[in-house]
DNA sequence: ATAATATGTTAGACGTTTCTAACTTTAATT
DNA sequence: AATTAAAGTTAGAAACGTCTAACATATTAT
């Protein structure tokens, strides 16, 4: 139905809605790395296919159709990152320029089988969720490490970027999702923290890293 | 480098070439499902690329070039097609629309893992030989079927067209690549051939049939 | 050899997706 | 409130891949 050059469009106006409040042609054309008339001429088509809400001047929000159908895509991108990692053996770092071609496939039957033979995950190699066939994607709530205490023990769940640059660094400190991390100070000054987990007993974290790593607090009281 | 459009008219130019001997705009147009003088424009084009001689009213034939581009794009159909039957599950005549897609797909990583993921193929689920890595295709010679004689033992290697439905009737039949076939009489009014083979204690294969199944004749002298 | 048919070419148009340049509207500063 | 800056819009153009209609050339049949 949707282009692929569409299929884009919805999907970075999908995953800016979830990380700003208000989406802007600036934002649009920036994630997308196109000239602010381009963006604006898509936004218009956009919106006569119903896929937008939209007036002049005024923030995009996609429609309910819109969402799905941006949120579908996400599906295959993560679905496919998923399998190159878990089927294909490729690292976490490597997967995103291939999921992002493939993603634009044509094929249900090629999506579900991968879905089957990864035993319908939920979330995908960076810890983001999975939406489900219908669009829905269920979210889970986590902490950001930067912003737990000194003491806490606290489970690697997901990440708030995903860039390469970033997974080779997380590799070369030995950090995967699922891993639990130790706090064992954090500095005033810089907020870095010195933390321990699997094999590295003392390791000091910025906090332009501790802001991208999300984690699960083990509650105590479940 | 080429786009998408023109690797699918690389891939017909090399396909065609193959299989007829002097190619022709009609024979382009009606592979690609286009009009004639589209096709005549994108020949121009191809030929401006150095990917194709040209000249007006004359054969088309592909530099070389274009064969390998062209190679190159079948390797990536044909290793996508093993792999989608050998490690994802998929019947062989559910794989050629998915292909037709993927090989498409920019990154050698992906179709280097694949290639390693099947032991490095040399032919396809259909039995068409995949292309090495510099576009280089080692043909073998096939007999079709319907050039055999009655009392030959044959092995099935290969398929000259493999159109969905033809693969489904070869599966209604239990017919696959490696089975041995008993040539056991060939009516001499319609070509019609009856023959044995795993399970099948007779089965009737039309002049239609038999013209399709590329095989291999166990060679007494070797 | 002429006529008929098949094949190929050119011209002109259209939808997509992109751009730059010029202009307008809205938001932020002073 | 007036000015400046940021954001958004419009106009006009280009490359790509496609089409139909009209015309030209080559091949085949009579
Ligand atoms: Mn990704
Ligand atoms: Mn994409
Ligand atoms: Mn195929
Ligand atoms: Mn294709």
């Amino acid at each position: 139905m949707a282009s692929q050059t569409e299929e884009n469009y919805l999907k970075s106006l999908f995953l800016l809605a979830n990380s700003k409040g208000e989406i802007n042609l600036t934002d649009l054309s920036k994630m997308l790395e196109i000239s602010i008339p381009t963006a604006n001429s898509m936004v218009n088509k956009l919106h006569e296919k119903g896929l937008l809400n939209y007036e002049k001047y005024k923030p995009l929000v996609l429609t309910a159709k819109g969402k799905k159908e941006a949120a579908l895509i996400i599906r295959k991108h993560r679905l496919t990152e998923m399998y190159l990692v878990e089927i294909m053996g490729f690292g976490w770092e490597q997967v995103h320029e291939i999921a992002e071609q493939i993603e634009h496939i044509n094929s249900n039957a090629f999506f579900d089988r991968m879905d089957e033979l990864l035993s319908f995950p939920t979330i995908d190699p960076h810890g983001s969720p999975i939406p489900d066939k219908n669009g829905k994607i269920s979210w889970k709530s986590y902490d950001k490490l930067s912003e737990c205490k000194a003491g806490q023990t606290v489970k690697l769940a997901a990440l708030t970027h995903s860039s390469s640059d970033f997974l080779k660094f997380l590799n070369s400190k030995g950090l995967s999702l699922g891993l639990k991390l130790k706090i064992h100070s954090i500095e005033a000054f810089d907020k870095s923290m010195i933390v321990s987990y699997h094999n590295h007993k003392q390791e000091q974290f910025s906090q332009m890293v501790s802001e991208r790593l999300l984690v699960e607090t083990t509650n105590p009281n479940l």
